[in-house]
DNA sequence: AAATATGCGTACCGGTTGGTATTTTTCAAG
DNA sequence: CTTGAAAAATACCAACCGGTACGCATATTT
């Protein structure tokens, strides 16, 4: 009887870091045992089905970044900062996720799998719903310091400024992970989302103390 | 013997069709037959095998498709009407390909595909990367267009912009996908490219008078 | 210490799915 | 009309996968 809670977030964690990587249904339940060291029966000790551990999974993986989320997009941080962490943030993902070699890059395991499972599959949707929500409010803080700061060129609305670079970083890592290719994510990033929000060309230098 | 080449058609098309609203491991071989009014024995002579039918498929997909683009791309056709023509063609497929009330919004079937299978299916992704360059080529030729005519903000490279226009598109189809959401789809399409391609305000509106 | 509950391993089941073997039908050439 | 090959139907299989039954060990309770 080893830790019960242990095996449970090894679970968790194993299940996220497949998924970052692979399709929802190209990873199986004996898959995440396997990876995680435990027996289909203690799976189905903890969960009651593939889609609950997914589901649970994805909310843990969010609350356990909420805090470096919190951190980046905080009051205390000038908008342009955040950006540049925020963008950093996704590259450190990569880094962090996908497999050098055979899996270059890795997309948003949470939001990619709500479009990977049909209508039959609620939990999860509504899960992916919800998570790309509370990613979009995030970002919507840093929009709008942004747009306080009269950094944007046009003016738009904050949240649907928001949506779309979640939409564009999504279809961005998307089509890093078809051709494979890391290089042209970390190049474009940038450049995508500052497109999208307009960024006044003199604060889209990685330097800071230019929004002096 | 009924015409072969129609049956074979037929489960091209099938299959394209299931694809736009159901993910690649949810459209079963038994699922593309029972729609196209065959069986399985007809199915497996025409095809090898499952990712044998979708890469002809999307490949038929695509050249039925190519006369179109080819006309809407057309270098008669003034840049920024390209751009307003081929937002009306993603917005058409949703007509087309959507189930109204259960899959409101549908994705690129092909490029979609290639996100969702393991690298052990080359022939998909290879397909998924062969097709998505030949789009953005086309992408590619507009915004050089655009570019031509002084119609562009800031600069960039051309084909940076084709791509990322492609990126986001697949970006918000997939979000407009999972959060059932054809309205927002229908908004943010021609707000984010222009906000992408940086395009001067004047020429935004849909009016092409305009650009005189 | 007996009783009980928890954590987890082993073995297995039922349904689905991609794929095959074999037969029947259809059509066209000789 | 015969023949032969392509087209398509029927029936079937092996593999896989999510899920279950059940047993055993370790902890907790009484």
């Amino acid at each position: 009887m080893r830790n019960a809670s242990e095996t449970r977030i090894k679970l968790l964690e194993t299940a996220i870091e497949l998924l970052a990587t692979r399709s929802y249904h190209d990873v199986g339940v004996s898959d995440v045992c396997k990876h995680a060291g435990v027996t289909k029966g203690a799976f189905y000790h903890h969960f009651d089905s593939k889609a609950a551990l997914f589901a649970a999974s994805a909310r843990h993986h969010w609350e356990k970044g909420k805090d470096e989320l919190r951190a980046i997009f905080s009051p205390d941080v000038p908008p342009i900062e955040q950006l540049n962490r925020y963008i950093e943030l996704v590259c450190n993902k990569q880094e962090k996720y996908a497999v050098p070699g055979e899996n270059e890059v890795c997309v948003c395991p949470i939001f990619t799998a709500g479009g990977q499972v049909g209508p039959e599959d609620v939990e999860i949707q509504n899960c992916s719903r919800e998570l790309a929500q509370e990613q979009i409010k995030y970002l919507a803080s840093m929009v709008r310091g942004l747009k306080g700061e009269g950094m944007l060129g046009t003016d738009g609305d904050v949240t649907t400024l928001a949506r779309m670079i979640f939409q564009y970083v999504h279809g961005l890592l998307t089509y890093g992970q078809v051709f494979n290719d890391l290089d042209t994510v970390r190049s474009d990033l940038r450049e995508g989302i500052c497109r999208i929000l307009n960024l006044r060309c003199e604060f889209k230098s990685l330097d800071t103390t230019d929004a002096a």
